[in-house]
DNA sequence: GCCCAATTTGCAACCCGGTTGCATAATCGC
DNA sequence: GCGATTATGCAACCGGGTTGCAAATTGGGC
């Protein structure tokens, strides 16, 4: 599994023609992984087990990500940038996301999609929900 | 004009039980007066006018006027606080915008809310849908 | 395989929005 | 006015994120 991972993060790094590097393959495949979004601090805290990288390598290698696509980046309500990893084809396909109004955290649900009445002329591609709330964590963390 | 934003702070700020001083007094004056979300800096910049403020006693002002319901506050991209008066009743309806990708325009548009199938112990509080597409201007001049 | 230019990494120092501790000053019930 | 309570100002601090630069790694040519 983690080496599934772990190729699917070589092969979607090889694709954007720059270099092959562990940090990048480790911290892609962690994203993969995840199923939720993770924070710089955790993915320094889970990165260890199998080699150091080098904070300021990992926070360059998330803004990469970003900034490849592979990977899309949100702040918290305590203001911390949470990065998870990109789906493909995520823009088209109808999607909708929870997001905790305590810490912030997004994470993608199920859910059908809201029907809405346009007035004329106008041409619907895509729908995006984002439904407010608490997650469980936090409700249970009073 | 800015007399009558400055005796409305002092009657909300009143109604709280606590002390009526003059930076909660001109903090939330600004807030009431702003058309749009105010950082921290921003206010800074606009207080000196006419008197000076501390730093750390803005910061505080803006905490308690949140911690009173009297503001509302939220995070952007930048990771900058941003603070707005917080509205008598302020509705969390149901809503939904239009958001043309060729204009960028945003408008807000009738629709059903989506229903979602959240794991246990998730808490929704409000649903907020984003309808991406064509405006009906954009459409016509293609 | 080996070399070399281009790209990345690691380290140290830095930035800046926000927070904390504590002594001084303002507020308001009496 | 008087005094306990609450708020302000100042200085130092915190922590996530960024920057500058030298050393190391990558990968295309040979």
């Amino acid at each position: 599994m983690a080496a599934g991972l772990q190729s699917r993060a070589q092969a979607l790094i090889r694709n954007t023609q720059a270099h092959l590097t562990q940090p990048r393959v480790r911290v892609l495949a962690l994203l993969l992984g995840a199923r939720r979004e993770l924070s710089h601090d955790e993915i320094m805290a889970l990165l260890p087990l199998e080699a150091p990288v080098d904070r300021v390598t990992v926070y360059r290698v998330l803004d990469w990500l970003a900034a490849q696509g592979l990977a899309r980046r949100s702040v918290g309500r305590d203001r911390v940038f949470r990065y998870g990893a990109a789906q493909a084809g995520e823009a088209r396909a109808p999607r909708a996301e929870f997001k905790c109004n305590q810490c912030g955290i997004t994470r993608r649900v199920r859910a059908s999609a809201a029907k809405a009445r346009l007035p004329r002329g106008y041409t619907p591609q895509y729908v995006e929900t984002l439904i407010v709330g608490t997650c469980s964590d936090c409700a249970g963390a009073h």
